[in-house]
DNA sequence: AATACATATGACAGGGGTGTCATATGCCTA
DNA sequence: TAGGCATATGACACCCCTGTCATATGTATT
């Protein structure tokens, strides 16, 4: 945790901290991100860094926060309405990331590095965060039990499909942003797995 | 491409400097490798490693054309039978990429790393290897014309369907090694494919 | 033996990085 | 005004890294 000298600092000084770890963070894996660049970009002394944080770690663990702070601020109003299954949802779901893209596409951005980083540091925050797939499974479940997919489909197996997918979209849309035919890509993907390759 | 004198060395010499190599771009990242790593490990001196390749990238690059050579080797044999069809070959694919991961372990390890390097050097080189993608396509196209798959399905997204899921079976088989319960994941996904999600 | 060439070596220059600490500055209070 | 506390600062110690270069050693040829 920051030391109690981060939340004191006057606003203007703790601006240019914030974003100067911002634009650090969302350019560099937390392990090749340097305090020296944040502490030159932020114009603060090395040794206040350090009266601030205990060390890079502590550092990066309050931007986390801060981001996850002003993400449920963005969507708590979004009450999902009730579900029209995993598919809809899927869509639905695409829809959300891509406003948080556009609204912080820094932010985004942390989160891609984040997954590419092997460091012991990293690799157990991402542990602890739960993936999309536990909410599809419980959706793909319900989905079995009001007919709309078949019984003898392994919800974890269908999941597993969607995520993978849906991850590979979510990077195309960040590189070239291009929603709307994202989208349409997602709903193809999606009839393909409603009705199969087979020809009937 | 490495100097004269590094083909001319003696080969308990070579052999301990290749192996030293391996060991670090198989553990670390080309940004996050070091030479002053492997040439520590492999008992050279500073000096020598410099009279054998002229910097990092070529020696990473005198690796990487090992590795392709001895692939080549390991697979030139392997004529494949008439494609079955895309899912079948979807699984073939699977089998012979399991052989190549117990034989070499490392190599693969070292492909793993090359897709989390987001340096000039190392994008350049993945952007030169062709993916899967490209022949799935084809299989796809075939498997249209001979009325395996429907016709109104995209190639190019279904290809990518399965480029995805199977990146992510080959993680789990390279992490886990259980081999038999992948490929019964692997069917199942096809057979998802096949037959899509809908109740009839 | 003398020369010439190939190869080996590690000290060195110059870059980057982290965390600490003695000291300086500002500010509030007695 | 003097003391005490919070905060600011950058020099410093110590670590990592790469690429070079003068020098040393080995080896073959005349």
């Amino acid at each position: 945790m920051p030391k109690q000298t981060f939340y004191n600092l006057e606003k203007d000084k703790k601006d240019r901290l914030i974003e100067a770890c911002l634009e650090e963070f969302s350019s560099y894996t937390f392990t090749d991100s340097s305090i020296n660049r944040i502490i030159k970009n932020s114009d603060i002394s090395r040794g206040s860094f350090y009266q601030y944080f205990e060390n890079k770690e502590d550092c990066y663990m309050e931007i986390l926060g801060m981001i996850a702070k002003e993400k449920y601020e963005l969507f708590k109003d979004v009450v999902s309405d009730e579900s029209h299954g995993v598919f809809d949802d899927y869509l639905n779901m695409l829809k959300q990331v891509r406003v948080w893209m556009e609204a912080q596409p820094r932010y985004y951005k942390i989160g891609l590095l984040m997954q590419k980083d092997d460091s012991d540091f990293i690799r157990k925050l991402n542990e602890k965060n739960p993936s999309m797939n536990d909410y599809f499974i419980y959706l793909i479940k319900k989905d079995q039990d009001k007919g709309f997919i078949r019984k003898d489909i392994d919800p974890y197996l269908l999941s597993e499909v969607l995520t993978s997918t849906s991850q590979k979209i979510l990077l195309e849309l960040f590189e070239n942003k291009e929603y709307d035919l994202m989208i349409e890509k997602s709903k193809q993907i999606i009839h393909l797995l409603q009705n199969g390759t087979k020809v009937l």
